[in-house]
DNA sequence: CGCCCGTTTGAAATAATTCAACACCGGTGG
DNA sequence: CCACCGGTGTTGAATTATTTCAAACGGGCG
């Protein structure tokens, strides 16, 4: 079971591993899947609102985000994807998508066939539940997200999405004190409900409040308990990923 | 086939087929499972965050609502139910709520143990394929809140929440015209990221513009597509509720 | 070298909040 | 039967968090 350069599958299975039990079985079968790799530049996308689509993809490396587009040309980013997501595993039973899912790095992208994929759903009812628990992890990391942009102040909310980010990239192991974001500001902005520029205050404050120190993209969290209580961040509804 | 008093399930299993195929044998095991019938008062708590559940409950009257706290007392609503939503299904997989489920009107509670559900998903793929359409949806629509009380104003999410409820309500028949709110203007604020007086405000401002009158809670909307059009919203995210 | 993207800064404008008071209504108890 | 009461809705004025607009900076890259 070593991990060769092959395993593509293994931060994906990895993450399953952690959501239901899996068997020899279940993993051979995961591995069985036809999966075609493919590199692709940041912005690129990968999942278009509207398209029917017969191919999910596998997120491999690099980062992602999910995101919606208003009537009025604004955009609000809906969650951030990291390497083992399926990134529209809704994509098998719902084949229309309702939104864009667009690289945010240069990003490595396994696609498989969502028959496939339904498939093995139907045959091996493990990996059908644990792919349920992903999907409702999502639905629970969705409704934070209500209750961040919906109830937090701005620098709350930029709080929080550096703590979900930086224990989502820790993916199970502990202690995340330096994170690296791949998204700009920008891309924080859209995904927090707010304007650029009020990021970047914000960003500035929680530097000058000593939680953080920034270095470009690069932040390391000086205060970790700090910033979970400025960010009134709780991370139970991460549901164990950690 | 016909339906009589004792069919508690009929709005259940007229959602679930929207969704997804059923066969004779899915409905009849469905109508098997074992289910308590209560009537709760409005504000009864039907999942308590943190708590371990056995039971789901399935509404069979009434409206509730899914809400989150925050650290500071204030509490988001990230979904309103309706008559034949199971209302805590995450519970099936997810044991552990990480969230509140609370009536907002008088209701009628089917509670269902999660272990009978969880068998019929196993024996019944229809119904699991079914169900799990139901989630997707559900992460959907939390999508949608989040664009919602992320990038729209004040008068465009009240709006859309009552395009949303109104397109829900009338489940599949078309043109909802009228629609009776069971929620206050406290839970609308709630809901919206907004605050109470600014909902009334709002709510007003949509009457002055000829696009609802109101009655107490009774709303007729008069032109429908303007509401759409104010609202910036797009029934597609509900995926053929309608 | 020059250009573009992302970040930073400042000042003015505004949407929404806060606080406080009042009206309304159905229900409850004296 | 009336008086009171809490919850809901409504109004006004002052305050504030966040946006908007505009301009400048810095650094990586062709």
């Amino acid at each position: 079971m070593a991990t060769n350069d092959d395993d593509i599958f293994g931060a994906a299975i990895a993450k399953l591993e952690r959501l239901a039990k899996l068997d020899d079985q279940d993993r051979a079968a995961i591995r069985a899947l036809p999966c075609d790799v493919r590199s692709v530049p940041a912005n690129s996308v990968l999942v278009r609102n509207g398209e029917e689509t017969t191919q999910c993809a596998l997120l491999l490396g690099g980062f992602a985000c999910r995101q919606r587009a208003a009537g009025d040309g604004g955009r609000q980013i809906v969650s951030f994807h990291l390497p083992g997501d399926i990134v529209d595993l809704q994509t098998v039973m719902l084949p229309r998508a309702d939104h864009d899912v667009q690289t945010i790095t240069p990003a490595k992208i396994g696609w498989m066939p969502t028959t496939a994929l339904r498939a093995l759903i139907r045959e091996r009812p493990n990996v059908a539940d644990a792919l349920w628990c992903d999907t409702l992890i999502d639905g629970s990391i969705y409704r934070e997200w209500v209750l961040n942009v919906g109830r937090r102040s701005a620098r709350a909310r930029i709080a929080h999405m550096l703590c979900e980010f930086a224990v989502r990239a820790a993916a199970g192991r502990s202690a995340p004190d330096r994170i690296q974001l791949p998204m700009t500001q920008n891309d924080i902005a859209d995904a927090t409900g707010l304007t650029p520029v009020h990021v970047n205050r914000m960003l500035q404050e929680l530097d000058r409040m000593d939680v953080i120190v920034r270095d470009k993209r690069d932040i390391r969290i000086t205060d970790w308990p700090a910033l979970q209580r400025i960010a009134d961040f709780d991370a139970r509804y991460l549901h164990a990923v950690a």
